[in-house]
DNA sequence: ATTCCATCTTGATTTATATCAAATATGGGG
DNA sequence: CCCCATATTTGATATAAATCAAGATGGAAT
């Protein structure tokens, strides 16, 4: 195991205020595995055995049913995968494939669950993780039963722009494929999709994205922080005293 | 405050491990309000001031957007809604309507964050929601992503006929109307998609269900347990020690 | 460079679903 | 019990999106 990743994933909210001993024993029985892409790491249906954190490179969270298929989600670094399912310890919902090299940490299933038993205050960053990931999915789910196509990429791009540092520039966190997948379309559908926001300022080329006016975009999208604003993790704080 | 009302709201899996005394606090604090139907409890971009838990009635979840608007959630006693939200204290992301006369335990946001910071047993129980609720969101986002409109209808029916007693014959828990919302259709189209099901053996009389035979319906709405399993609450027990 | 393969694009068509417009039920007050 | 308002159904049509079928593009390997 690097020992420079270590430092990054103690750093994540799930982790960051768990005392050293403990995240000690997590590391400890944890592997480390990196990866090819295109590696399956998940297949619905299977037990959790392990929660994921993706260190570096890039994995597609996806669903299968009756021949189709769909991407759910486009993880990153760094973060986590498939809290819940481990929480449970039921099985996972979702299938992960990772799409470019990367590397992970699995931790052993039994060992998250001893954590969040005997910690509080990891059980309360796994709350707090968990209602992010939740609020996130209300927003998915509001988003494609409430937006076309076309809005429902036009909004994708300006959270991108948002997200990534220029709100200009930016180059797609997948290909156009999986994106289109994540959006709830297909890749002809997308292809057309931004071919009609060309008449909004977007210009392609490959991965590419141009943004030529946020504004001008946002005119189309209309975009609402009731569907695309990032949600933050919840900082445990005190709660200031109730009452006289 | 209903004075029977208490004991049930206890024996949520939310507050069913809280201490007694902590318990009393929160009823203390709480306001327990009778709704007529129709009546508007949460605005969408509100800020979370109560956890609200449904002790009788039936509560619509819907979600609006450029004049748009659909139903998330069809709430039924006993259950608690908007946990992620009061949680992280942050505004809401569904409202929330009436549809029968209902009554209402409203916990003010601080005392229930408060619980949670304080108390161990409850933050355990808030994950366990939280991620059952996440589970089923999951759900209900790969099912509107991998299912038509009829397999739709067809597998919700089969799920209605489980998890009431009757696998025959049931009622549906709202109109068609909210029904359709809820499944990502019109009115029409459930309509029509209903027609389509009598060639599967399902009778419709007005909100009253019927299924000739539960084994054909499945045979074209192809269920599976990934998408249309009940999510059950985990029940928080000791993780069995590690290691020799 | 050139080939090969995968990805993406474009156009034609079909299908699923929404919309519009009546007609018909349904159910709760008067 | 009747009437009204609302919900549901039905039919005709329009729209969004998927599918099918070629092409075009762009890398990676040779």
């Amino acid at each position: 195991m690097r020992p420079e990743d270590i430092p990054v994933v103690r750093n994540l909210p799930l982790f960051s205020d768990m005392d050293d001993r403990r995240f000690e024993e997590l590391v400890e029985a944890a592997l480390l595995q990196t990866f090819p892409p295109q590696v399956d790491l998940i297949r619905e249906g299977d037990p959790a055995d392990f929660l994921y954190v993706l260190v570096e490179g890039a994995v597609e969270m996806y669903a299968s049913h009756n021949g189709r298929e769909t991407t759910m989600a486009v993880i990153e670094p760094t973060s986590a995968f498939i809290l819940a399912a481990v929480l449970n310890d039921v099985v996972c919902l979702m299938s992960a494939r990772t799409f470019l090299p990367s590397r992970l940490m699995m931790i052993p299933n039994e060992h998250i669950r001893r954590c969040f038993s005997e910690d509080t205050t990891f059980a309360g960053a796994v709350a707090a993780e968990l209602s992010k990931s939740y609020r996130q999915l209300v927003k998915q789910h509001k988003e494609i039963k409430l937006r076309f196509a076309g809005e429902r990429l036009a909004n994708y791009l300006l959270r991108q722009s948002q997200a990534r540092g220029d709100p200009t520039q930016f180059t797609l966190p997948a290909g156009k494929g999986t994106i289109a997948a994540l959006l709830g379309m297909t890749p002809e559908n997308l292809s057309r999709a931004f071919g009609a926001l060309s008449a909004h300022g977007v210009r392609v080329r490959g991965g590419n994205i141009h943004i030529d006016d946020a504004k001008r975009l946002a005119d189309f999208a209309k975009p609402t922080p009731l569907i695309d604003a990032v949600e933050e993790i919840y900082e445990r704080r005190g709660v200031k005293s109730i009452g006289p």
